[in-house]
DNA sequence: ACGGAACGGAATGGTCTGTTCCGGTCGAGA
DNA sequence: TCTCGACCGGAACAGACCATTCCGTTCCGT
């Protein structure tokens, strides 16, 4: 077993890391871009790409479990802090910084999920149902935990040219929105019901 | 000179608002349609389409400024409310009931502008620098003029397959960004710089 | 009846892209 | 050092998609 600083499985690891990367940065600049643009953008040449994804419906569907594990763990992570607002506004700025939501947003509906992706994104909504529920009378009385998918949403929608001033630019709407959402007392329109924001989930094809 | 209640040039007049609608509808559903899902979505041949307009860039100009239109006159129509948030606000809801930013933001890049597009963009830009001015003291300390375009690109993020649905909604969460907007005090990041926001009119090509 | 404006939709030509294939490269073990 | 094969880069392929053109038809106004 020889040292693994170099070698040719070492550069397939690192390869494997840089499709990993690449793909997530090309996907979330234009969910529609062509594969060759990720093994571009990784500096890999196409077959190192399909070495490790059968097809490119593999490879959205691992970035976008990815993102969702990411998600999860920003949940658990924040229901850590006793204070429920604090812990809500903690998902949400995690979320958001991770750049989570805007990459399967995109992604939705590009490709079939898997039994596993599925039972992930029913935990996630059950977490995330849970953080909310214990910042609610911090709120607006109409606030519901559809506003939530919502309000990353309209976070993912702010977008420049530059990633590091995006992530700033976020989290300013981010501050404003949760500002608006605590102590904002205007009536409004009633907030999405649950049915209106999984139709998004469905196959566009078919 | 016979009653225009039917003939062919009534059809041509009808066929040529119903062109517009449909182009309206299925490039603010999916920017990257084909040419002949408007057609179809108007229900007529694409030789009426190119009847109208020379090419689809044409086309996608035309819907543009019109939108841009729609803009000036809601900034127009705003400014005689002689309170200042009032008509700040009365302005927003208003461009985005007409649904105007979203078709813009979807637009830019695609075509090239024309002069006068151009001109009235400027100007547009004025009349928003003007209602945000005069609606400013209400706001907390940090907000820009630039964050309007955030806000309305916020706004635009939020789509639902109803579209009826969909103009609650976003009333819904302009109601809550304004909420933000006016009383928050929570300290955030810079708001955007005008530079930042004008690039995103560049042609992508090129 | 006739000319021609307007129309529907098939045909065209070109671009784009997911996937496959082939020849070359390089490191590990003998 | 030599050989073998995993691994790689990128050209080639086949099919889909789409803006635009073209042609035969319809139907109004005269």
């Amino acid at each position: 077993m020889p040292s693994p600083t170099s070698g040719r499985a070492q550069q397939a690891i690192r390869n494997h890391e840089a499709i990993l990367a690449a793909a997530r940065e090309v996907f979330l600049a234009d969910p529609r871009a062509p594969i060759s643009a990720v093994a571009e953008r990784a500096g890999v040449g196409i077959s190192a790409l399909y070495r490790r994804y059968p097809s490119k419906e593999d490879l959205l569907r691992t970035l976008c479990h990815d993102g969702l594990r990411t998600y999860l763990a920003e949940a658990e992570h924040a229901a850590g802090n006793p204070d429920g607002w604090a812990a809500f506004e903690t998902f949400l700025r995690g979320v958001v910084s991770a750049d989570v939501h805007s990459l399967t947003v995109h992604l939705a509906g590009t490709f079939t999920p898997t039994d596993e992706m599925n039972a992930d994104a029913v935990r996630a909504g059950e977490l995330a149902e849970a953080l909310f529920q214990r910042a609610h009378p911090a709120m607006r009385a109409d606030a519901t935990s559809g506003d939530l998918a919502m309000l990353l949403e309209m976070c993912a929608a702010i977008r420049v040219p530059d990633p590091g001033r995006t992530t700033q630019l976020r989290q300013r709407y981010l501050t404003i929105l949760l500002d608006g959402l605590r102590t904002g007392s205007t009536p409004a329109a009633a907030a999405p019901t649950p049915a209106e924001l999984n139709l998004r989930w469905r196959q566009s094809t078919g």
